[in-house]
DNA sequence: ACACTTATAGTCTTTTTGACTATTACTTGT
DNA sequence: ACAAGTAATAGTCAAAAAGACTATAAGTGT
């Protein structure tokens, strides 16, 4: 009974990354029917752990990745989704700073590798429309709760923290009036230092402020972005 | 193997209506495990159904209701969730005017009812978190788009509109301000008629201009209630 | 010392909130 | 007929936020 799968139910994982731009995670399947393609990570449950547990699990298994907060996403259940039988699949999705992670092709993936959210390859079954609603939801996340202290080096400028909304966003924001917003509300602490080994005026360093950042996630955060 | 259910996978519908107060409809199970208790409307999806034709279909066979965009709201999956055996269910959610339909318990159900949100009966399994959930989602929801046509009277009058607001957020708003923000988002359209058997004086009736909403639950529409 | 690049400060105007006050219209009880 | 009650609707005012800018500062590299 225990370790059993349930052959009907399965997990596919977005995982976006950051560092200078907006990636994905996609995995080369080593066997089965999409052998040799790229596509999200993804596996079988198994009876004894929860939606949750399959999908830490199987991320783990596939590229090496730990310990992530995967949020649930949607449950993708059209008939023809899959090939051969009937598989319900439920999404989980996150967002991480991609070099932090040592990603590497584990059990039956030959491959696991970063792709550029503007340059990815086909992917099989529904796994493009997956990717599609899982950035939807990023977007409308990153509107809603401060971004991560996980996305960017402990201490950051401005400009970084700009680049990394407009790169999820896909949209261009005026500099001044960012900063003005992003001071307003407290979240970044000044660190009192700036870059160096840069070719013009260095920008000052800041770090998130941890207290405001969980309020902020709890409560109120609203980006017109 | 059409027709043949896949027996590890249920669908649970979280009804919302609304006249005068948010409520629940729940249905009483006829039979299973937790008969003679009130539970959401739930069943088996077949192998020849998406999740969503499953769902309408449930909730069809159960109350007699027919028709409803539902909307995915989560797969719950925890392993204990259900007694006996492993079972991942995918809930479902919408609002609508209850007075609209004609509830009548069918299928498994003996009965089929709505409850004011305020006065839940125990429900079994993971019920509660599913409703609380859904609960939490439909607040959201309705403060980043307009609340559907489907929800008032043709016409109707601003307070009504508030009243509905209040219910399901479950806040009170100023008067002034309420209309102010609605009547200058252009949603609504001045249908140039007033109530009448009032025993006060009579407000305006209006009702929604079809452009405007479906442009506004594209775009932007937010309220920071 | 000048060009170039990015940081950072500041201005100004328009919109949007939030908290109110005031007035209007109609009904009902006396 | 008049007052009291109740809800509709209009309007005010100050504070806050958004958007579109301009200006200046602080470095590099030549």
């Amino acid at each position: 009974m225990e370790q059993q799968i349930m052959d009907d139910l399965s997990i596919d994982c977005v995982i976006f990354g950051f560092t200078d731009e907006l990636k994905v995670l996609l995995v080369k399947h080593a066997e089965g029917i999409s052998k040799g393609k790229w596509a999200l990570p993804g596996g079988w449950i198994t009876y004894d752990e929860s939606l949750d547990q399959a999908a830490n699990r199987i991320l783990n298994l596939l590229t090496g990745v730990d310990n992530l907060f995967l949020e649930q996403l949607k449950a993708f259940g059209s008939v023809e989704r899959f090939p051969s039988k009937r598989v319900v699949t439920v999404a989980y999705y996150t967002l991480i700073r991609d070099s932090d992670y040592d990603v590497v092709a584990g059990f039956t993936a030959s491959d696991a590798q970063w792709f550029s959210i503007n340059d990815i390859p086909d992917l099989p079954y529904d796994h493009q429309e997956i990717l599609q609603y899982a950035w939807d939801q990023l977007k409308h996340k990153v509107k809603q709760e401060p971004i991560g202290f996980n996305l960017l080096p402990k201490k950051f400028t401005l400009l970084q923290l700009q680049n990394l909304y407009e790169s999820i966003l896909q949209i261009k924001l005026d500099k001044p009036n960012f900063r003005r917003k992003m001071l307003g509300m407290k979240l970044l602490i000044d660190c009192d230092e700036k870059q160096d080994n840069v070719s013009h005026r260095a920008a000052k360093l800041y770090r998130f402020n941890e207290e405001v950042y969980q309020s902020l996630k709890e409560h109120k955060f609203v980006l017109d972005w």
